[in-house]
DNA sequence: GGAGTCGATAAGCGATGGTTATGATGCCCC
DNA sequence: GGGGCATCATAACCATCGCTTATCGACTCC
């Protein structure tokens, strides 16, 4: 039993006529015959009667019909599906991302993907990195986005380079200035956020590298506190800039520069199984999106 | 895209190795690598990562699979009721009968037809061999069964031939003599059935080429009162064997030959539409069933 | 009765898909 | 860490199968 056998009978049960079917199927009318006497000595079984006025089905031929043309049908839908998966048109996104990423990167990305995949069900679950990472490898999401942790079934993907920034409110001294040295920090409140996060002890490993030894500390479980204290003129914190646009773009804060101080910078990556092969659909639409540009 | 491709695609998938599913399929390995490499170039999609401990499916692939495999399925079920259909274990029986035959050959062979094809679904319907001729030209039955009639899309099978059986109630004079001359019969109240039957007119006919006329005729609808009648003692009929074979055998009514008059037989035919092709499955079963002895 | 339609058949050819043999790669275990 | 053992991919060869062209045979219809 063969599709070109299934697609003959098919198209002449449809027509009810050889030469009619073969037409359709741009093949010649022996063509036809010859798939159509294979199909039915394979059934053991007559499908047509041939009649002076071309084919009409038998028993069995209206029998098998309905069957073929399911069968037919699904290798259809299945060419559709696969054309909308690739097109990214349809289909399912689930995505797993650090907390920042997850409040403060993905809804603008997720706003421009929805624009094009209206019909994309769009999935996000968020944790800190190495739980993103758990999450892609049981396969809860095909994407993780966070920053680097190696793992032999996960492949990386750098999307951006987040960068700490030293944020202060419009009012502080530091504002005018633009630029500070690391020691002046000593002299001032320190807002941290979040120990549970990697930007705790990065933050305070460069503070021990410098020396300083700030004033005081406030220490918060959400970026979002801290930055509204900084705003208030609580103190002063360093922040992951892709937390801080809005912000800055209204200039609430101020970014100030670190004199002798190397940027501290932490890559972005979208982490995917190694066996889960090229993205295609929606998955390699967001994943374009996200290393665009617009992402930073 | 072709089955043989499908096939592998789906046991690549249940298996997740190439040599299992090549075995599975009782192929070489390499013949199932180029199916899966041509399938997945004409969909212009990964279908599976190729990792060191064998295949396992992209997004595109487990898009794919339940497409494929319920295509195959419906194969699979195409053949099994085509296999169901010819051995004639279920699907339909439908039929149209002359009246004697409905009435007295159709119960016994429909009851050994039961035995062997208890999932057939049965349907009978009664009316004159014009009626249904009718029946099996507009299809509303695959069988037709009562005397011949010619129409250019109709094909005859002969199945048995019926014969008029002078009958008389077994207290009758004649019941004794076994055999009697035609003439005897015009001192005889002569019983004759249903004027719109066929039967009617062959009875007539002979008896006016011998130049009889009976006595006195009782002119009735149907067989049965017929039989009555002529238990009774009110008279002699010209009846169908076929519709005897319970009163003779139980002997309520004696047959008797005729000297001097050729027999009256009339073929029993069953009637198809010549476009339905080589019966097969229930009809081809009940077919056989109607030409065999048990019948008659 | 001849033209037209329809399906079957024959012969030849090219493509396709199968086999065997071998290569490449990564893992596992000693 | 290296040999053996999986895995899948590739190459070369071959047979088969299916398609095309050309023709036939049967039947209809005008």
């Amino acid at each position: 039993m063969e599709l070109g056998q299934l697609e003959a009978f098919a198209e002449i049960a449809r027509l009810g006529n050889v030469s009619r079917a073969a037409e359709a199927l741009s093949v010649t009318q022996p063509a036809i015959t010859a798939r159509l006497r294979t199909l039915e000595a394979e059934l053991d079984t007559e499908l047509f009667v041939r009649g002076p006025r071309g084919m009409s089905l038998t028993d069995g031929g209206r029998a098998l019909l309905p069957y073929a043309q399911r069968a037919l049908a699904q290798l259809a839908d299945a060419r559709r599906a696969l054309t909308d998966l690739r097109s990214g048109r349809v289909g399912e996104l689930f995505i797993g991302a650090a907390p920042a990423v997850s409040t403060y990167v993905l809804p603008s990305v997720l706003k421009a993907f929805r624009e094009k995949h209206a019909d994309v069900r769009i999935g996000v679950s968020t944790g800190h990195t190495e739980e993103v990472l758990e999450m892609v490898l049981r396969r809860q999401v095909q994407l993780g986005v966070g920053r680097p942790i190696r793992h032999p079934d996960a492949e990386l993907i750098p999307l951006f380079d987040d960068e700490l920034l030293l944020v202060v409110s419009r009012h502080h001294p530091f504002a005018r200035r633009g630029r500070v040295r690391l020691e002046e920090l000593g002299t001032d409140h320190l807002i941290l956020f979040d120990r549970s996060s990697s930007y705790y002890e990065l933050t305070s490993s460069l503070m021990r590298q410098a020396g300083v030894v700030p004033e005081s500390v406030i220490e918060l479980d959400n970026v979002e506190a801290a930055k509204k204290m900084v705003a208030e003129g609580l103190g002063v914190a360093l922040l992951p800039r892709m937390a801080l646009a809005a912000e800055l773009r209204a200039r609430v804060l101020r970014p100030v520069g670190l004199i002798g101080a190397p940027p501290v910078r932490r890559p972005i990556v979208a982490i995917r199984r190694r066996d889960a092969g090229t993205a295609i659909g929606p998955v390699a639409d967001f994943l374009a999106l996200l290393q665009g540009p617009r992402a930073r």
